[in-house]
DNA sequence: TCTGGGGTCCTAGGACCC
DNA sequence: TCTGGGGTCCTAGGACCC
């Protein structure tokens, strides 16, 4: 059996954590930039704002309402997250977690239906309790079903927090009133093809034969029908090193214009993709870089920037990282003044310390750059990001982002921390 | 005017091999 | 006019997830 717990509303849940009178008033977590509505809580979602709606269109509706906003503040995010997980991996002798807000728990071997019913309230409660977080938990014997379930018990306040889907009559009865756009794994596209074929509830999708999914759909699809109806074969194998990691931004209001400020927000990007990239232990072979005009504005000259440089020995050096992603960069600058709105450096085919293959011709002294990084991430860790960084990357962030109804960093920075008041 | 960021997996088609 | 058969590998793009 499987249990998921997902947190309800969880950027939103987290800011209320800090601000109880929020409780009952409509929250809304803005994306990087203050563009997009990212995360709404139950009050803003019945007030009919959609996720990934741009910020601008909303806006007075917002006031209207006295929607409380806020821009988003992974720092708190991240740090309340740790404080979920390690209280859920409390619970079971193996912890998937598959996002910020969610994790697979392991309850094989746990009981019986009325126990394991019983074990995740008390999960949900104490999670409640101590963080502060509410969350909703879905225990069924595939991971498809389980996050059915938890959708049922985020509904209903009747589960308790706690929906189990273990007999096959509560499995028929789940899926008849589930949509089957809602099924994990079934997107905008599979659910249009599905409502195209009469399809519209996950019991129709189930209860089609196995030979007529495997012939309109792909072996995904399948997987998904196939643990509907309780056959598991989703694994969600902890990846614990990236294939591929990116960093990339939107600029604000409407982009940039300098060509020196493009490659110093390109120059970030690469360092910071290089920090990730020696966080899990790796090196990459391959640099691409991309920087482009707005997909939205037909009114201005737009222009794309795309491609990528290949080492001839894998690395993670900040300094090589930054001048493979400048080339690019460079290679494909065009006359014409463009305003970039976005950009970012990808960094791939991801390789260990034991998959680097040496070049014998290599010029760099690889020992002696690998303990100048770790020094610099030491000195880095200690005393803040980029206290020691490559000079390309300038001495302030130009291209800042907006941030206008940021949070403060209550759970990790120690000048933030709330004050009790006699 | 203003429109997020970061991932994974699958498949079709092209390039190449003998 | 007629133009083989059987593979592998790589990549771009599409679909999905949060």
């Amino acid at each position: 059996m499987f249990g998921l717990a997902d947190c309800n509303n969880f950027y939103c849940s987290c800011e209320r954590v800090f601000h109880p009178e929020l409780r009952d008033v409509p929250v809304v977590v803005l994306s990087n930039n203050d563009g997009c509505v990212i995360a709404r809580s139950e009050e803003s979602k019945a007030l009919g704002i959609k996720m990934g709606t741009p910020l601008y269109q909303v806006r007075e509706l917002l006031e209207k309402n006295r929607v409380a906003v806020f821009s988003s503040n992974y720092t708190l995010y991240g740090s309340m997250s740790g404080r979920v997980m390690s209280l859920l991996a409390s619970y079971t002798p193996s912890l998937d977690i598959y996002s910020i807000d969610e994790a697979f728990l392991d309850l094989s071997n746990m009981g019986d239906g009325s126990y394991l019913k019983t074990y995740g309230e008390e999960i949900a409660a104490r999670v409640g309790r101590a963080t502060g977080i509410p969350i909703s938990i879905g225990i069924a014997p595939t991971k498809t079903l389980a996050k059915v379930g938890s959708k049922f018990a985020k509904k209903y306040p009747g589960y308790k927090r706690c929906c189990l889907i273990d007999t096959d009559e509560r499995r028929r009865k789940a899926l008849e009133l589930f949509d089957v756009g809602d099924v994990w794994g079934v997107g905008r596209r599979i659910a249009e093809k599905l409502n195209y074929h009469g399809i519209h509830t996950a019991a129709d999708f189930a209860n089609k034969s196995e030979s007529w999914v495997r012939s309109h759909f792909n072996v995904t699809t399948l997987r998904t029908w196939k643990e509907l109806n309780g056959v598991s074969c989703v694994s969600i194998e902890e990846l614990p090193r990236k294939k591929s990691i990116c960093t990339s931004r939107s600029f604000a209001d409407a982009g940039v214009t300098d060509w020196n400020v493009l490659e110093e927000a390109v120059a970030n990007f690469a360092s910071r993709s290089a920090q990730k990239l020696r966080e899990q232990k790796s090196y990459c072979l391959s640099v691409t870089t991309f920087a482009y005009t707005s997909r939205f504005r037909i009114d201005v000259p737009s222009h794309v920037i795309y491609g990528s440089h290949h080492l001839t020995v894998a690395s993670n050096d900040t300094a090589e990282i930054i001048r493979a992603a400048l080339r690019v960069l460079r290679e494909g600058r065009a006359e014409g003044g463009f305003a970039y709105k976005k950009a970012g450096v990808i960094l791939w085919n991801i390789v260990t310390h034991e998959g680097v293959q040496q070049d014998l011709f290599d010029p760099v002294d690889r020992k002696k750059q690998a303990a100048l990084l770790e020094a610099i991430d030491r000195i880095n860790h200690k005393n803040g990001h980029d206290t020691v960084r490559v000079a390309v990357q300038g001495t302030d962030i130009r291209f800042g982002l907006k941030h206008e109804y940021l949070s403060r960093h209550y759970t990790t920075d120690i000048d933030d921390i709330l004050v009790a008041k006699n």
